[in-house]
DNA sequence: GCTGGCACTCTGGGCGGAGGAGTGCCAGCC
DNA sequence: GGCTGGCACTCCTCCGCCCAGAGTGCCAGC
């Protein structure tokens, strides 16, 4: 743990404060004011540069002012007070558009990607609930003209997923309805999670051992449940951070562009985060390389059984109150939105 | 129609395709040059000249070349040869990722825009097809514990939409049963885009008039399928523009950006795309104001009797030729790839 | 431990001039 | 009539320059 003497976490942050808000570094003269440190700009001179020698500040150029460095933030966001008010009105806001249970989930995971994105200026990224944490509810085949049936997944929780499978001559729609039974029956109540292939493998031997297509529905049985169905994912709100000046040079933003357009690295991204508590991973902490000029402020919700996960993303230079508070209020409505409707 | 001579011709073409290499103005001399044109430049400066005066060109400033305005490109990309080869090796590799019958036909979407956006370096936009032209082929109400049930519409070409909705009390899951195999009787074949309101109230009537939460399974059902589900939008590559000289300032990309997340707009472009052949929007010719620096360059495809549509999206100053021969493509890969597997 | 003073450094913006690209027009030629 | 070379003109862009300003580090003194 760093250690600070109370006039230098009252300049770290200033700095960090001033500088978020202006984008421009700091001199020891406008930290001082702003601090309202009634001490001369020479003391606090002394002080930004001894903190420079911890790590936590830097400047572009010899005459320039102090910015933070990643450390930096990093001592400013553990010393953020934990909890923050949000004003009632966005909360009412916030609520009554997530609460609607008219809603299909896919939309609820818009909407509070687009809120978050909108109450807070910068990305936002949404991962709807995976599929792993759920229990298997039924499936369903469902004969389809000639040689065609409908595989439906549904869990307890109502998520489906659903593909079309090509069936080989003489089987009969009770053979489906058959199958269906059986599977939905053995499999019922399993974690999606926990399905391995050999259990797939028993089941469906037990099920019916007579049919040659049942490698196809185990073929595609597997591939949905048990080898991690990718959660569906939104971004909103990128544009936002093309505003920002650290983004301003062409090639900053395509590379941030990229880094949000690889939906399998921002899943693994969202999959780290614990299930309780707002977590921030800021600039170089972040192991994704092309999200080396942002942080992240992360949040897992529940749904039911299920787990998602909804982030802001920012550049490093961000307003951490502010995102912390989106984040964790959003999760919170999130959660208690899935919890009273799916 | 525009009439021009042969010089003229060759001019404007020359003038857009060095202009859309280099994003420069193109002055007389050089076009000469690359049209192999073996007249003095004086000549070509009064060609370039009237050209002017119809509207086909202007020039930024008194002494730069010439760039072309939006009518300029309308008439290049009318004259444009119709069929343009695509290398032997890109069709295959196309053929070979969408052909894939493994795949979800989620996956099949974002492919084709990964694709699109990776040929032409632009942005493209893609829309899956919608429920509209489809035929219902099944509705299945399952029973989901205690007083909720999933219901899951199912077209006959195996797209889902699926939702869990409340029961009251003392429905047993053999009226579910009942319920769904009436209304899928009552329904299959119809066209999704056919159905009105009074059709599933004729229709819910007759399956079944003692249920007070039939209001429950008809507004969804509504919701779902005559209020047209929006299609399914998948953008990819928009990162590419911002390398374009037209975007490099951040408010211009801004407003791109902001237009490229408005999917609702976005739908409502691409569902006018007639169902044959490509369409093309240039600039000012685009309905959306936010999209008046970009052009657009679309095609239908098909799914069975659904209908998808697939778009590039680049500045006007674009590569029309590379464009439409990707797009034709890609929509007629498509268009077989549904056929074949879904 | 704090302060004012001072020399130093580096950036960013404004200015002016040179260079160059390209135009329009015109008189002459085929 | 259409094409040409010549010419004057316009306007942008780049470059070097300088200066003001902001902020620093250090030091001697209280």
């Amino acid at each position: 743990m760093m250690k600070l003497d109370a006039r230098r976490r009252i300049l770290l942050r200033t700095v960090v404060e001033e500088h978020v808000r202006t984008a421009e570094p700091v001199g020891s003269e406008h930290a001082a004011l702003r601090g309202r440190l009634r001490v001369s700009p020479a003391t606090i001179r002394s002080a930004l540069a001894s903190m420079e020698e911890l790590g936590l500040l830097t400047h572009p150029h010899t005459s320039a002012g102090r910015i933070p460095t990643d450390r930096g933030y990093r001592v400013y966001v553990d010393m953020l007070p934990k909890a923050d008010p949000l004003s009632s009105s966005a909360r009412q806001k916030i609520r009554r558009r997530l609460g609607d249970p008219a809603e299909e989930p896919g939309d609820v995971v818009n909407d509070a990607a687009r809120m978050l994105a909108g109450m807070t200026g910068y990305a936002s990224v949404v991962a709807a609930p995976g599929l792993q944490e759920q229990m298997f509810g039924s499936l369903h085949l469902v004969p389809l003209g000639e040689q065609r049936a409908l595989a439906v997944i549904a869990t307890d929780s109502g998520a489906l997923q659903g593909h079309s499978i090509e069936l080989p001559e003489g089987v009969a729609p009770d053979d489906l309805e058959h199958l269906s039974r059986a599977i939905t029956h053995r499999l019922q109540g399993s974690r999606v999670g926990d399905l391995t292939h050999q259990r797939l493998e028993q089941v469906l031997g037990e099920a019916c051992h007579h049919h040659r297509w049942l490698e196809e529905v185990k073929a595609w049985l597997w591939r949905n449940l048990a080898q991690g169905i990718r959660p569906q994912i939104r971004v909103a709100g990128a544009r936002h951070l093309l505003a920002e000046p650290e983004f301003k040079s062409p090639d900053r933003a395509t590379r941030l562009f990229e880094a949000l357009e690889d939906e399998s690295a921002l899943v693994g991204m969202l999959a780290a985060v614990p299930d309780e508590g707002v977590w921030i991973l800021i600039g170089e902490e972040n192991p994704h390389e092309q999200l080396r000029a942002c942080s992240l402020v992360m949040s897992a919700y529940r749904a039911g059984d299920r787990r998602g996960t909804i982030a802001i993303l920012g550049p490093t230079r961000m307003r951490y109150r502010r995102a912390v508070t989106a984040v964790r209020f959003v999760a919170e409505s999130l959660s208690e939105a899935m919890r009273s409707s799916a």
